[in-house]
DNA sequence: TTGAAAGCGTTACCAG
DNA sequence: CTGGTAACGCTTTCAA
């Protein structure tokens, strides 16, 4: 019923090795055999039988781009780097480009391991997991077995936005610096006069919010200034704006308050106006991510911006083996102070 | 080096068949038997080989979701949807769950038969297709030609967001009614008694662009409106700013402003913002989608909106073979009219 | 530069 | 309920 490599033989007059040659274009072929090959391809209308093709060379095509939560652009933007950079790579076997594909892992370990076990039972030629992990070390042990087993096979494994794994050599490691992006985001605060900051981390048990939240602390300790009220939520809208209530009830006279995501800093706005405090001239906001879809409609903003794209895009390169990691593994990716507007400082 | 069946089927004690029904789930095995072979597969950490099972099997677990920017939520939410379906769908071969995967075409039609190729090259169990795609003829032609290709070899086609494909029985489509929604906006626009009303359209030559301009053209007809000034652009944040100076450029005195999309709200508001002007009360601004996360962080829009989270299940059910097509093949998904605040009436 | 043939690891059919 | 054994379609030495 398909066409195989064998049909495609057959009407070229030639073997099936040769065809295969043609197809890899890693081979030399005489010019007049590949036009010919290339010809009953085109005729018949050919297509490669991928899982034959990855059986018999004991590697594919396909690399998996892991990330926690899809619908979140922060991912999205650095997954879409990605995916152009790998495509975009040395063509492949199979006369092409990798099959860059996005997993959404939801952030659960054990959708992330399924995933990597699928990804594994595919032999895929690299693995990226983006995003901070949980710290269950359980988990971690989990995770960081199945990717050395991942190493050993042959695929490449790229953290990005994750810490390298306690003693794993195998994962280059790109490392978002949250803390000193977080710490400088509260200097920032303090700088303008700022004493009472209030803090909506992240999900607890997550590397992203220990690093941001420790930078913040660094910050105050570092001023003398008493920690404010802090409050834990997922990295989602509802959670800002739930957590700005708690925040005030806890102190009302918050003058600041400090998200650990521009997605949550959102909600803190909503819930802000909401309650008629105008922002930022009764308490001023600050976030995290520099989401572009998400800041210059709302007042203006202190953000700390990580260089999603090309973190992504750099990402993608390692992934597709198209650039050398750095030697000892790990790249430390600096997170920037972006201030947007000047009216954040305290009244009076 | 690597662990393979036999491996495991020689521990066991037992065929290699006796171990593939094990792992497949869909042939009887007496319990003891079943339990050896599980301890022998855990004893020696053994992962089955998808290419070798896909070769075989002739068919495989993947399933694509190809989307036009996954950077965008509109996207992202969808494809979240549609993974989490597939996943809980029925357990399918190799012991387990579909492997989805996301694609990112960028829009354009050259990635997406790119991608379709490779999902086809890999024997995919299943394609979903998000959101519209480009109206040209030969682009048209080339698309419908694979999906009928694909469906031929057993890969099941969903569409979700794009319309069907001319006589083409074989996918199954879920089609947003953006003509209907587009209307209501435009007419609870009017309602409030705005006439001139200016329209930040999509890119030209796309589905939704065009459905979504018909819907707005259909409610001022209706009304003996003129039509106001009207700019087209990608779905991005840039393009709705940029829109705002030059539809304010060709008409000063417009009093509302429609975007095609939430995202190119945000643009537009931004924009509206600098320029002094308030929202809503000098310029009303309608956009479409509803994003979560988007909205509330503004002033007070209207907008449609689309069930995202629930047509995107729905495609993952149809694609993990989980929920019977309608019987003609297409579904339409209703688009809702959100009306948030009430200060967008015309003053005086 | 090309051809022949030996696998690659599973699945599924046919016996038992 | 279990075992034996042809496929499955391609890649890749080894020769020519």
């Amino acid at each position: 019923m398909t066409v195989t490599l064998a049909d495609v033989a057959a009407r070229a007059r030639v073997s099936p090795a040769t065809v295969s040659r043609v197809l890899n274009g890693n081979y030399p072929v005489a010019e007049s055999t590949r036009e010919r090959v290339l010809r009953a391809v085109a005729d018949l209308d050919y297509v490669l039988n991928g899982p034959a093709s990855s059986l018999a060379a004991a590697t594919s095509d396909l690399v998996g781009v892991l990330v926690n939560d899809i619908a979140d652009p922060f991912f999205g933007i650095m997954a879409s780097a990605a995916q152009t950079a790998i495509g975009a790579g040395a063509s492949g076997r199979g006369g092409g480009e990798k099959l860059a594909v996005v997993c959404n892992t939801g952030g659960s370990p054990e959708r992330e391991l399924t995933y990597l076990t699928l990804l594994q039972r595919q032999r895929a030629a690299a693995v990226i997991l983006m995003g901070g992990s949980l710290e269950a070390p359980e988990r971690l042990a989990a995770t960081a077995a199945k990717l050395s087993r991942l190493a050993d096979a042959g695929t490449r494994v790229v953290l990005c936005g994750r810490p390298p794994v306690e003693g794993d050599a195998h994962a280059a490691a790109l490392v978002f610096d949250h803390r000193t992006g977080a710490r400088r985001l509260t200097e920032h605060l303090l700088g303008l006069g700022h004493r009472r900051i209030g803090y909506v981390a992240g999900p607890a048990d997550r590397t992203t919010t220990r690093h941001r939240l420790e930078g913040h602390r660094e910050a105050l300790a570092a001023a003398g200034v008493p920690e404010g009220p802090t409050v834990h939520g997922p990295y989602e809208r509802a959670s800002g704006h739930a957590a700005t209530a708690e925040l005030l009830a806890r102190d009302p006279d918050l003058t600041a308050i400090v998200a650990s995501n521009d997605t949550v800093a959102l909600g803190v706005c909503a819930a802000l106006r909401e309650r008629g405090l105008d922002v930022p001239g009764d308490v001023s906001v600050a976030g995290f991510d520099d989401l572009p879809c998400a800041l210059d409609a709302v007042p203006p903003l202190t953000t700390v911006h990580l260089p999603l794209h090309e973190a992504g895009t750099r990402a993608g390169h390692l992934a597709a083996d198209a650039a050398e990691p750095a030697p000892d593994g790990h790249e430390t990716i600096p997170a920037e102070l972006v201030v947007r507007g000047s009216t954040g400082a305290v009244r009076g």
